[in-house]
DNA sequence: GATGAATGAGTATTCATTCAT
DNA sequence: TATGAATGAATACTCATTCAT
C-alpha cells in the first residue's frame, strides 16, 4: 500500500466519522437545529475540519442521504443481476433490499426529502448533485425493469412500468414518513412500522398481479 | 350584525390574509429561508402584526398544515356520512376527496412532516398542538371506519383496517412528496403527478379488493 | 363648580390613577422590563390613554420621582415653617418627615437614580426638569436651612450646612437602595430597614452635635 | 510558559478589553440605550466574539459590578489583616480605601444596584451570582470587623456591628450615587463630590466615637 | 492537515408610539 | 376623550464559515 493510498484511505475514514457524527445529529435535532459546533463535537473534531471534508452544512447533510442511495443502489442492482430469477422472485427480493435499507438508516429517509428544496440545491456542488441525480435515476430505473420484465411476462398488469417504480417507491418512503411522524403527533408504537410495511408491500403485489 | 361581530369577522379576515402570505412565502422559500419580514411584505402588513395574530414563526406555519387537515377532515368526514353509499362507493369519494385535498395545497402536505420534530412542537401553543392531533385523528378515523366496512361485507381482504388506513394515506401523501421532489431533482413533469396518483389508487384498490 | 373645574378634577383623577398603576408595575417589574401596555391593563385603561397624559414612557416614569419630591417637599417645608422650634427639634421633626417619605413610596427612591441618565432627560419636557429641579433645590434648601439654625446657634459643627444636607439626604437614599438591594441579593430581612435608619440618624445626630 | 498559560493569559486579556470598553459604553449610555454592537465597536471587536467571553448583555453588565466588589474585596480584607492596627488606624485606613475604590470606578458604583432586580438575577448564571453574594458578605463581614473591634475595646458606641458596616457602606455609596445625579440635574461640580465624602466620613467617625 | 477564535451577516421578536374610528 | 390595532425601528443573539497559527 503507498503513501498516498493510504493517505486515501485516512481521508475516507474521516470522512465517515463525520457523516456518522453528523446522521446522529441531524436525527435528534433536524436540519436546522443542528449546528455545525454540535457534529464537530459528536464527532470530536473541530468546526474547523468539517470544512476540510465539506463544503458546507447541506452539503454534509446531502451526503447523508447520498450514503442512503448508495446502499439502495447496491442493493437494487444486485437484484436486477440475478437473470435466473422470476419476477416474483426477484419482487420479492427487492422488498428484501428495501427492508435492509430501512434498516440501514430508519431515519434519514425522513430526510431525504430536504433535498427537494431548490434552495437546498444551490448550496450543493454539482458534482454532488449530478450524483445524487444519477444515483436515484439508476435505482429507480433498476426497479422500473423488474416490473417491466413482470408486465412482459403477463404477470403484472400492463401499467407504465416507471409510474409502477415511482409508487413502489413512494409507499415505501410514504409509509416510513407517515409511521414517524404518528410516533410523535400521536401515541402509535414504532415496532408497528414494519408491520405496516409488510401488509403494505403486500397490497402492492396483490394489486399489480394479474388476476388469474 | 353587532360590532363584537363584525370585529371577530375583520379579525378572521386579517389571519386569513397572513396565512395566504406565508402559504406563498413558504412554499417558495421553505421554512428557514422565509423570513417574516418576507410573509409581512407579501401581506402588505408590518411584521409586528404578525404576531398579533400568531404567536411565533413556527405557530404560523403549523397553522398552515392545520388548514390542509381541516379540509381533510370536512371532506373525509363527509364521505362517511353518506350512509347510502356502499364501500366501493365511498372508497371512491374518498379518492375524489384526497384529489381535492391535493388541489387544495399542492406543496403544504409535503410541509405536513415539519411538524413531526418534536423540537418545532416545543414551539406550538399546547391548544394548536391539541388541535392538529385530534384532527389527524379523526380524519384517519373516519377513513378508517371506511375500510372497516368493506371488510365485514366481504369485499376486501382481511387487514386491519387501521393498517389500510395509515397505508392509504401514506400512499397519498408519499406520491405526492416523491413528484414533487422529483420535478426538482430530475427533469418529470408536474401534470406527471396525477396520473400517478391515478395509478396508485387504482393498485390500492385491486391490491384491498377480495379476489372474486 | 364649573364644568370647566370639573373636568380638570377629572383629568387630575386618571392622571392618578395612571400614576398609581406606573407605580405598582414599575416596582415590581423595573423600568426597563415594564411595558406601557402592562400599566394601561393596571389602570383599566388602554395604552393610548397613556399617551393623553403623559408624553412618554420616560415621563410617566419621572413623575412618580417627582411625587415623592412634592410629598418631600411639602413635608420639610413645614417643618422649617415651625419657628418656635430648636434646631433640634426641628431636626427630629425632619427624621420624622424622612420616615413619612419612605412610608410613602418605599420603592420609588430606588427610581429617583434614574433621572441622573442625561439619556433620560432628553426625553423629557423642560416644564417638567424645570419642575424636578426646583423641588429638588428647595427641599434640599429647606433641610439645608435647618442645619444653618444649628451652626448659627453653636449646636452643630462648624461644617458647611450645603453638605450637611446632602449627607443627610445622601445617607437615608443609600440606606434605603442598600438595605432594599440586600433584600435580594442576600437573606436579610426587610423589617431590618427601619431599624437601621434609626440608627443611621442617630450616629447622624451624635456627628454633627458639637461635643459638649 | 506552556502554550496553555498563554492561552489563559490570552484569553484574560480578551476579556479585560471587552471590560473595558464596556465600561466606558454603559458608564456613558447607561445598561439599555448602550447597544451590544456600542460595546464592541468600543473594543474593536465583532458582537459575535463579545458573547464567547460573555453570556449575555446582563452578564456582561454584572461583571462590572464584580471588578469594583472584587476590588473593594481585596482592599478592605487587607486593611482586616495588618492586626498591628488600633480600630481607629484600621477606620482611616478603611476609609482611605473607600477612596481609591471610588477612584478605581467612579460611575460603576451607581451600576451596581442594577443588580438588585429580580428580574436582572434570572439572566445570570449561578456562578456568577454566588461569587457576588460571596464577595458582597466577605466584605461586609471584614468591615464588620473593624467596627466589632472598636466596639469592644470601648471606642465605639454600642451599636450592632452589622448595622454600623451597612450604614458605613449606604452612605459611601449614597453621596457617590447623590452627588453623581446632582451633577446631571443641577450644576454642582463633580470635585465637590470628593470633599462631600471626606465629610461625611468625619461625621461618621465622630457619629460612632464614643464621648469621651 | 487540524485547530478554534473570531467574524459579522442575518432575523425573530418586542414594544413605545401613533392615529383612524 | 378613549380606544386598541397597527406600526416599524431597534437589537440581542446565533451560527455557518474563515483563516492565522
Amino acid at each position: 500500500m503507498g503513501i498516498q493510498e493510504r493517505k486515501e484511505r485516512e481521508k475516507e475514514r474521516r470522512r465517515q466519522q463525520i457523516i456518522v457524527a453528523a446522521k446522529r445529529v441531524f436525527s435528534e435535532k433536524g436540519f436546522n437545529k443542528a449546528t455545525m459546533e454540535d457534529i464537530a463535537k459528536e464527532a470530536e473534531l473541530s468546526p474547523g475540519t468539517l470544512y476540510l471534508y465539506f463544503k458546507n452544512k447541506e452539503e454534509l447533510y446531502a451526503s447523508l442521504s447520498l450514503r442512503v442511495l448508495q446502499y439502495l443502489h447496491i442493493r437494487v442492482s444486485h437484484v436486477n443481476k440475478e437473470t435466473q430469477l422470476s419476477p416474483d422472485q426477484k419482487l420479492r427480493s427487492l422488498i428484501d433490499a428495501m427492508f435492509d435499507v430501512y434498516e440501514f438508516d430508519p431515519l434519514i429517509i425522513i430526510n431525504m426529502f430536504h433535498l427537494q428544496s431548490s434552495e437546498t440545491l444551490k448550496n450543493l456542488s454539482d458534482s454532488l448533485i449530478e450524483e445524487i441525480k444519477v444515483l436515484s435515476k439508476t435505482s429507480i430505473g433498476a426497479i422500473t425493469r423488474i416490473f417491466e420484465e413482470g408486465i412482459e411476462q403477463g404477470i403484472y398488469v400492463d401499467v407504465h412500468p416507471v409510474a409502477l417504480a415511482d409508487i413502489f417507491w413512494s409507499m415505501f418512503s410514504g409509509v416510513v414518513l407517515w409511521e414517524s411522524s404518528k410516533t410523535i403527533i400521536s401515541e402509535y408504537k414504532k415496532d408497528y412500522l414494519k408491520s405496516t410495511l409488510v401488509t403494505a408491500f403486500d397490497l402492492f403485489e396483490r394489486g399489480i398481479r394479474k388476476p388469474a
